[in-house]
DNA sequence: AAAAAAC
């Protein structure tokens, strides 16, 4: 477990120069890394780690190598076109990362539906924004809103209830930080303020990781305010247990079971909460986490409360449980709903069962890529002993991150990553939903994801903020009852997926059951393998489908499974 | 369907 921190290399700048040296060092060492080198375009750096200007927003000047043989780049152009008809045809050509945003088709639903603003200058002239707040946006790069920013923004400030559903890195923090700030006025505590004391906003996140992002952004957009913003921990808890301390928090950002205990502990009161957000909303409102949530819901009493719901997916259940939190909500939509961006190239790639996954993987870093590359595993042993073995491997500038990492490990492999000293971050799900590393250019489902939902969550770790991104996603043949589904998912946005994938029918219920006895049946006899190769595993999967059709399931009722989530 | 995450 330490060895591969070790050889993380923590600490050290991140610079140009630095890695010219690493790469120069990689040149007279391993083979892998100089085989990387032979795809040097130029001669000051290997073209695959040359993602500092990529890092910066800049255009990517190496296309299309990431989509290898496949190439879906008509395919994704074509949906850019049908996106940008829809839209309104009056952006400048030059602004290429920005406009992606814009070319999505946004809808909107619900009473008396505010209008959107075009630029924050209107929504400065509309709603009264601060010079501060104005400032601190040109400060940060936000120049031009997103979709989501420019309908999400007004119809927040128009005091309305929301709901928000807009791809992976369109900027929906934003969308709900800027209102709250606008609403704020003078600090807590000062006695300007109208009708009660105590945290008047509140912004709940499934991940102690996302609550920290969420919580800099927010101090970002605060500078040259004296309001408190708290990361809510246990530490930050204690440091408010007199009410008089309480009292002057205006801000709080927190993952929900940490809130919880506060309230029911007494040390915590939210009843003069003005805004509740809910990031990440169909997670928040799942099994897991909804009666948390809803207590928490329950304990913000003030009857005006403004309440907003913000996700990239709202499955048809989480969007009900969401709408009857609301009152008189608006919904929008920017794009397709559950549908990733197009600029992700995404592909699916077979390694026949778990002990293949190894060495493909490693197979796919002794080719170029571009750092940093995040890989999802299904669970924490398998994100720890995989990180070991890529640091056995010589893979350089690994990293790992998990729940199960005390808290000052999972701090620093974070500080790692924004440092850009990790190359591979090997994690679990606690990555999957709302993590900005603006560099990551490279998601590799080492693990299947266990839903469309996490699929959508984890590629999106890429492709943000207009940028480009590459997805490669392994199955075996234990995934084969899952795999049309997330198939589905690469049609939708414009990346191409084998025929014979496409000709699988999504099992039902009871036929996935039964898969899952077969599976275990195989395990229990591992001396009959198969799938050891592509073609026969393809013939080896139709053949199962043909089995299934003949067995009587129609094509009515395999299209009614695709529709459920 | 199923693990992860939350304290």
């Amino acid at each position: 477990m330490e060895a591969f921190q070790l050889l993380s290399r923590g600490g050290l700048k991140f610079d140009k120069n630095r890695f010219k040296k690493d790469v120069e060092l990689f040149n007279g060492k391993s083979k892998a890394e100089s085989k990387k080198q032979l795809s040097n375009e130029d001669s000051e750096l290997p073209a695959e780690l040359d993602f500092f200007k990529y890092a910066q927003g800049g255009p990517s000047k190496r296309k299309e190598r990431s989509t290898n043989a496949e190439g879906p780049a008509g395919k994704k152009r074509k949906i850019d076109e049908e996106e940008s008809e829809q839209d309104e045809d009056d952006q400048d050509e030059e602004d290429q990362p920005k406009l992606l945003h814009q070319r999505h088709r946004v809808t909107t639903k619900g009473n008396n539906v505010p209008e959107h603003a075009d630029t924050f200058e209107q929504m400065r002239d509309r709603f009264n924004l601060s010079s501060h707040l104005m400032a601190n946006l040109s400060k940060y790069g936000y120049s031009h809103p997103t979709g989501i920013q420019s309908y999400g923004i007004p119809i927040l400030l128009s005091s309305r209830d929301l709901a928000a559903i807009s791809p992976t890195g369109t900027g929906k923090t934003l969308s709900y930080l800027l209102p709250v700030m606008a609403a704020l006025g003078a600090p807590s505590g000062s006695s300007k303020i109208d009708g009660g004391s105590g945290v008047r906003a509140v912004v709940l996140a499934p991940t102690r990781e996302l609550a920290q992002q969420i919580h800099n952004e927010c101090l970002k957009l605060a500078e040259g305010r004296k309001w408190r913003i708290v990361l809510f921990s246990k530490a930050t808890a204690n440091t408010l247990k007199d009410k008089a301390a309480r009292d002057k928090v205006d801000i709080i950002i927190s993952t929900p079971l940490r809130l919880v205990a506060s309230i029911q502990s007494g040390s915590l009161e939210l009843n003069n909460v003005r805004h509740l957000i809910l990031d990440e909303a169909d997670r928040m409102l799942d099994s897991e986490f909804h009666d948390q949530v809803q207590e928490i819901v329950a304990a913000c009493t003030r009857a005006d409360i403004q309440k907003a719901v913000f996700s990239a997916t709202l499955p048809a259940n989480a969007e009900k449980i969401a709408m009857e939190m609301l009152s008189d909500p608006v919904r929008v939509v920017v794009g397709l709903k559950d549908t990733p961006l197009p600029l992700i190239a995404q592909s699916l790639t077979y390694v026949a069962d778990d002990a293949s996954k190894l060495p493909s993987l490693l197979t796919y870093f002794a080719q170029p890529y571009n750092p940093p590359v995040l890989v999802f595993t299904s669970t924490q042993p398998r994100a720890s002993s995989l990180a070991e073995e890529l640091v056995l491997n010589n893979i350089p500038n690994v990293d790992c991150l998990h729940a199960g990492m005390t808290k000052k490990e999972r701090e620093d492999a974070i500080s790692r990553m924004r440092k850009g000293e990790s190359w591979v971050m090997v994690s679990t799900e606690v990555m999957a939903r709302g993590m900005d590393f603006k560099g990551v250019r490279e998601v590799v489902n080492y693990d299947f994801p266990t839903s469309v939902q996490s699929y959508i969550h984890r590629i999106g770790r890429t492709g943000r903020a207009g940028r480009e991104g590459k997805a490669v996603t392994f199955f075996t043949d234990e995934d084969g009852p899952y795999l049309k589904s997330i198939a589905n998912v690469l049609l939708q946005s414009g990346s191409p997926v084998p025929e014979w994938i496409l000709k699988l029918p999504k099992p039902s219920k009871m036929k996935r059951r039964q898969m899952g006895k077969v599976k275990r049946a195989e395990m229990v006899n591992p001396a009959r393998k198969i799938g050891k190769n592509d073609a026969l595993k393809k013939k080896e999967m139709i053949e199962g489908s043909k089995r299934r059709k003949a067995k009587g399931q129609s094509k009515r009722e395999a299209e009614e499974e695709d529709s459920d989530s």
